[in-house]
RNA sequence: GGGCGCAUAGCUCAGUUGGUUAGAGCGCUGCCCUUACAAGGCAGAUGUCGGGGGUUCGAGUCCCUCUGCGCCCA
């Protein structure tokens, strides 16, 4: 400590403060991360890389703080603490944004043009038709794009104060994401973890790319029942047969009917079971067959099975076993050439009406031709009914059978669902009770994890296949590169044993054209930040001092995608759970409790806030929010982190201001010894609270102790510290403040990291985020905290007794009259001088009785 | 339909394994320029702890049930 008391400001103030302490943390290394560290000295996080096509909203600030809170305890229990930030610049969003910004889209099938600039930066206007361009100079201009979003990302994170090692900054597209994602799915394609299948996949027509099961989600959408006849067979004519009348959302689907369908008990029609009826319009023989998943109480309990309208139709085609006869094709149009199992040629006509034509245009033709052929019953029943939709899509998703690239993820094997269910299980949860959606989610699965996304700004699926003497590609013949030659690109690049002039050509090759699902990428940021097989000097130097990590911290929301897709790929490739603990925010909410989205058009961009509070009193807000709950966004909470800020440059002053007690002096009065009794309590409390991802309550016990610790304790001990008693006690209370502070500072520094820092510099060396945790042997162990209460109560009377005789709170008592149980009177006894000068006492006596209570005589104003 | 969460002062929320008279801040009302702080301080009022039932010596807390809200999944 030093005894200069010059560093203190006269009038000290938050502003500015941000700018000042960004610049020495960066400058000093402060949050730099030591390479040298062993596992065990190491706190390893696994930090959601924001994407860069958003923008940062308030939630980013909400969640990223709880991060910081705990980094920075953990620095200061003295692990090296592995904190990294990366930018999600890989996938659709950004290619979306992109196109939006500049007016272009991207046809790969056009040459490479050097010479390329894109002609609107944000001022597309509105008639505008984007302009084709190639998939390299889109590529190009993806990136070009995201680096000036990443600048401006940077800068809010760095102003939130988030202690992050900038030196460990990655993207999900660059050179090591792709590196580490293409070696990770070539060890899964030889593990026979990744396979390709040409099955029934979720498409989104507009982006014309495949989806999966985690990017789909229920949109309620206006729709209507249309009653439709379906038409017994002489086969299957019985006493009273008529037809068969079915409740449809979908009668343009009709072309592709495979089946019908109705529940194996279902009365009603468990004598068709097994009989066919014709479709109607198309003529086409299908059988009646049971299943359980039809639901009786649905429409007429009797359903057609088309290929595809929904994931039902793909069970149903699956476990019955049926032909299919898809119709929709990559366009979202229905097939141009007439399907040749319809034969009827009154049927072939009625189709070549549909040819080309989008689902909606083909439900209202067909509901024409329907009606004129009196083969729709009354009139279409409007409904709501949730829709499936790709959850950046705009049209539902349609099913199109393709060839796609799947990682197994326990959809469709039920020993690996509950290898990774118990994988769920190592982690632990904060707050506990978010497991259920894990595990919830995985076991609701029902398919593998569609990887391979129709894309151009991703991961490139690292393969290429062999073509045949006609050209044709050999999909099972798959060339795969060497881990040596990562990453690559299979447009450009060839596989070994080829050179260029065979691409495309017959007995050639061909490069696959797909990317990878963004999630693909991500799902290693654990690999992709920690060098995993890229460290010097050993491949896994880093990797091997931080994983597992320790912390996966990120929102409830993508429990489903990034936290899941994470553990399926860590069970693959490591057989453990990525992370020790599970870390969830909750949301931000509006003012009004109404969750905050784009489409709503209430969200709060952080900017404003952070300069009109500044940055301690919204991160203050921010670690107020309980882990795991949805909090709303609340200005008043600000105000008063704002006010804590001020509260501590005042306080600090206030403590500082009597300079270096004397050498050795330390706490020697009850009064003294009994705050720092308290106190360690308070950093026993914040201590449990933090070691379990408790930040805010850590912050509460802290705040409520420094409130106490202002309000009753420093006003006590005021007139004595200032010497009004003699050097001993001042010394006891100098030495006293001093040491709460120094430790007050300390638990407070996770929280408000700024004005922390700031009071720590007027009198401390080094940064208070690089020192000790406080220890609760660091305030010694004597003091009896018990006495605290009674004596506060005291005050408390007394100032009662002031206010409501309207009187200054500096107005004399001639007398004050304790009447308390014996065992308290020493208690107050033991605080009796600095009560008298806290409250101008001029007779104190002591009486008993049961309870506590005080008569006070307020002297006459002089 | 299944799962999870929430319901405490006008508002936003604490309330740890059941334990005396249920807390904080904001807001409201009143008072005080007090030598760290008026962007401050001191004090005051306000509750059928969503309803009902149960376990217990004792329930805001545990169990059941109902109601309302939210989220996830089907």
């Amino acid at each position: 400590m030093t005894n200069d008391t010059t560093n203190i400001p006269d009038k000290p103030s938050l502003d500015g403060i941000e700018a000042r302490w960004m610049q020495r943390w960066e400058a000093d290394a402060t949050y730099r991360f030591d390479r040298d560290a062993s596992r065990e000295g190491v706190f390893a996080i696994d930090t959601p890389p924001p994407t860069v096509s958003g923008s940062l909203h308030i939630g980013h600030v909400f969640s990223y703080t709880h991060t910081d809170t705990i980094a920075r305890y953990q620095r200061m229990q003295g692990k090296a603490v592995f904190y990294p930030i990366g930018w999600d610049d890989n996938g659709l969003a950004t290619e979306r944004r992109v196109q939006n910004v500049t007016g272009v889209r991207c046809d790969p099938s056009l040459p490479y043009d050097p010479s390329f600039t894109a002609p609107f930066r944000g001022d597309v206007p509105k008639d505008h038709r984007a302009i084709p361009i190639s998939r390299p100079n889109f590529v190009e201009l993806c990136r070009e794009v995201t680096h000036a979003d990443e600048e401006v990302f940077g800068e809010l994170i760095r102003r939130l104060g988030l202690s992050v090692d900038w030196s460990l900054l990655y993207t999900t597209i660059g050179e090591r994401a792709r590196r580490t994602s293409q070696r990770a799915f070539l060890r899964n394609l030889a593990r026979g973890e990744a396979y390709q299948q040409d099955a029934p996949t979720l498409y989104d027509i507009d982006e014309r790319t495949a989806v999966a099961q985690a990017e789909m989600e229920d949109r309620d959408m206006p729709g209507a029942y249309h009653k439709v006849a379906f038409h017994r067979t002489t086969t299957s004519q019985q006493p009273g047969a008529g037809d068969l009348v079915i409740d449809t959302t979908r009668p343009e689907l009709l072309p592709s009917c495979v089946a019908m369908v109705a529940h194996p008990d279902d009365a009603r029609y468990q004598p068709l079971f097994g009989t066919t009826v014709l479709t109607p319009l198309f003529g086409v023989e299908v059988p009646v067959l049971a299943h359980h998943l039809a639901d009786p109480e649905k429409g007429t309990g009797i359903a057609m099975i088309c290929t595809f309208g929904d994931t039902t139709d793909v069970t149903w085609w699956r476990e019955l076993n049926l032909p299919s006869r898809a119709l929709i094709g990559f366009d979202g149009r229905f097939a141009a050439e007439t399907p040749d199992w319809i034969t009827d040629e009154a049927g072939r006509d009625v189709y070549a009406q549909l040819a080309g034509l989008s689902p909606k245009q083909a439900q209202k033709k067909i509901v024409e031709l329907l009606q004129a052929s009196g083969e729709m019953l009354g009139d279409a029943r409007p409904i709501s009914h949730p829709v499936k939709f790709y959850e950046r899509g705009s049209r539902p998703l349609e099913i199109v059978a393709t060839r796609q690239w799947y990682i197994r993820n326990g959809g469709r094997d039920a020993a690996l669902r509950d290898a990774l269910i118990e994988r769920g299980d190592q982690v632990a949860w904060h707050p506990g009770y978010m497991r259920h959606r894990y595990d919830n989610w995985v076991g609701g699965l029902n398919g593998d994890w569609l990887i391979s996304r129709q894309r151009f700004f991703g991961v490139p699926v690292p393969l290429w296949y062999r073509l045949d003497t006609e050209g044709n590609p050999l999909y099972a013949d798959v060339l795969a590169p060497s881990e040596d030659r990562l990453p690559i690109d299979p447009s450009t690049d060839c596989p070994d044993g080829f050179t260029a002039v065979q691409r495309g050509v017959p007995g050639g090759f061909i490069g696959d054209p797909d990317v990878m699902d963004t999630w693909a990428t991500s799902s290693l940021t654990p690999h992709i930040a920690g060098e995993w097989e890229t460290g010097t000097p050993t491949p896994n130097d880093l990797f091997d001092r931080v994983f597992p990590y320790d912390m996966r911290p990120q929102g409830h929301d993508i429990i489903r995608t990034w936290l899941f897709s994470t553990v399926v790929r860590s069970h693959h490739e490591h057989g453990v759970a990525p992370w020790r603990h599970a870390a969830l925010s909750g949301w931000i909410l509006d003012p009004d409790r109404k969750k905050m989205s784009k489409s709503k058009g209430n969200v709060v961009t952080p900017i404003d806030l952070l300069e009109q509070y500044g940055t301690d009193a919204i991160r203050y807000w921010a670690a107020s929010g309980r882990p795991g709950v949805d909090t709303a966004l609340d200005e008043g909470q600000m105000k008063i982190g704002r006010k804590l800020g001020t509260k501590l440059l005042n306080a600090s002053k206030f403590v500082l201001s009597f300079g270096e007690p004397p050498a050795g002096a330390t706490a020697t009065e009850a009064i003294d010894l009994a705050m720092q009794a308290r106190l360690r309590s308070v950093v026993a409390e914040a201590t449990a609270a933090f070691e379990s991802f408790d930040y805010a309550r850590a912050l509460e016990a802290t705040e409520q102790f420094f409130w106490w610790f202002c309000d009753d304790y420093v006003e006590l001990v005021k007139s004595r510290a200032y010497g009004v008693h003699g050097p001993q006690g001042a010394a006891s209370a100098q030495a006293a403040l001093r040491a709460a502070l120094h430790t007050i500072l300390r638990l407070f520094a996770p929280s408000i990291p700024f004005v922390t820092d700031e009071v720590w510099s007027w009198w401390q060396q080094g940064s208070v985020h690089n020192q000790a945790w406080p220890s609760r042997d660091a305030l010694g162990t004597a003091g009896d905290a018990t006495l605290l209460d009674p004596v506060c109560e005291v005050l408390a009377a007394i100032r009662r007794c002031k206010t409501e005789a309207k009187a200054s709170q500096k107005a004399g008592v001639s007398l004050l009259v304790v009447h308390a149980p014996t065992e308290l009177h020493a208690a107050i006894a033991s605080a009796e001088t600095d009560l008298r000068d806290a409250g101008s006492i001029a007779e104190l006596r002591y009486e008993h009785a049961d309870v506590l209570a005080c008569d006070i005589v307020l002297a006459d104003p002089a």
